[in-house]
DNA sequence: ATGTGTATGTTATTTTTTTAACACTTTTGG
DNA sequence: CCAAAAGTGTTAAAAAAATAACATACACAT
């Protein structure tokens, strides 16, 4: 039975694109089923947790057997919201908005990049991967004509929340967010922060841990505050 | 007293990219002290997680004051460890490579992008934001002359595990990885997967949900699997 | 058929994480 | 100097999450 009115906890989401990426890779091999224990094995969760995640949707397994890689694959699909389709806009043309307009994770994701946008001159009418530049004023016509449900945002710092702004007013339903910079948006709208250098963040206090457990210094560097 | 040898929960380093965030841009504002609330009010943590987390390091704050913009920042830094200096090199120099050379959160946060690497003539001996482009097949012999620390990995997936090798046995020690390719490593090197289409994902399953919920519909796709 | 092995879905337990509460220190203002 | 206010660091309680345990179902071999 698979339902559930009340929100998925944000725990069980952020393992849903693992379990989706692994699945995505199995369906290339010519495994029929898999066990929640050698899933556990590729993704690094417990096999307990896996089967219980899993059950929150759902009852997808077969005794014995395990989990069907095909039919799984689907169900995380449906369950990710693939099988919908989404329409996204991008906003700045610079270095990661050309690499954004190039990546291809999309489709399978149920999105569309349909436009982008962007202000400087020199950029409006190039056409990046068969999509052309438009002038960012144009936005709020093109996103209230087209019905773009999520924009992607790649601009300077400074430019951010001026932007946002215009994207919420327009009435875009969720920002997915490349700049560093902390944006204000209304309760209902979703938004993604998607920090490019958080891995970066990730590695250097890794890196630092294991310096400081290596030469058992008692780091303390005090800053001079009254 | 700043210290603790115990390694630092997991849940608590996937804050500090917050606060690190947070306090950068408070230090160009006039805001001499912050208060937990404050933060709370600028992260969307509760006020008591935070002076949990920052308890965990130490004592920062100043009863009645809150904690000094920056002096805090300072901290952060030293828990992160940024402070110390750290060696990339980019493997591929597609789009999203390119990108990444141009990214400008790696000073701040200590490290330094010392090359680029590539397997692609047309791209050999490219600069590129004043980095050159060299051949793939130099690799192993410039990590281990330059003492490189951590590798960016933006290849295409299909060669993602064979570089990935290469770049164990050369001695790096952390891997930054960009591919959606599900990557093996020895337990002692430190591989953070940076999903760049993780955002979408959570999008998707969120508007998902708005739509279940918005419709009532009782969803309920079944999988043919005998 | 019958017994053994496998692996799920779920319940019980433990652990982790978060929130709430508060004692205590410092500041501020009569 | 004393009282009130602010805001920390910490302890206690609650909630959430992960793990372990297990009853059940199914497959398969004898």
């Amino acid at each position: 039975m698979g339902k559930e009115l009340d929100k998925i906890p944000d725990i069980i989401i952020s393992r849903l694109p693992v379990y989706y990426q692994h699945l995505k890779r199995l369906q290339n091999s010519t495994k029929e089923y898999i066990s929640s224990e050698e899933l556990a094995e590729l993704t690094g969760f417990s096999s307990s947790l896996i089967r219980k995640d899993l059950s929150y949707f759902g009852t997808f397994g077969r005794k014995s057997y395990g989990y069907d890689v095909f039919c799984l694959f689907q169900q995380i699909n449906i369950i990710m919201g693939f099988n919908y389709k989404k329409k996204l806009i991008l906003i700045g043309g610079g270095h990661l908005g050309q690499a954004l307009v190039y990546n291809k994770g999309y489709a399978e994701r149920g999105y569309k990049l349909v436009s982008i946008f962007d202000k400087n001159p020199k950029l409006i009418g190039l056409v990046i991967n068969d999509i052309e530049v438009q002038s960012i004023t144009n936005l709020e016509q093109f996103i209230e004509d087209n019905k773009v449900d999520v924009a992607a945002l790649a601009v300077p710092g400074a430019a951010a929340q001026k932007i946002t702004d215009r994207l919420v007013a327009a009435g875009i339903k969720a920002i997915w967010d490349f700049t560093e910079v902390p944006l204000q948006v209304p309760e209902d709208i979703l938004l993604e922060e998607q920090l490019i250098n958080e891995g970066l963040c990730k590695l250097s206090v890794k890196m630092n841990q294991r310096r400081i457990n290596d030469s058992e210094i008692t780091e303390d560097l005090n800053c001079e505050q009254k």
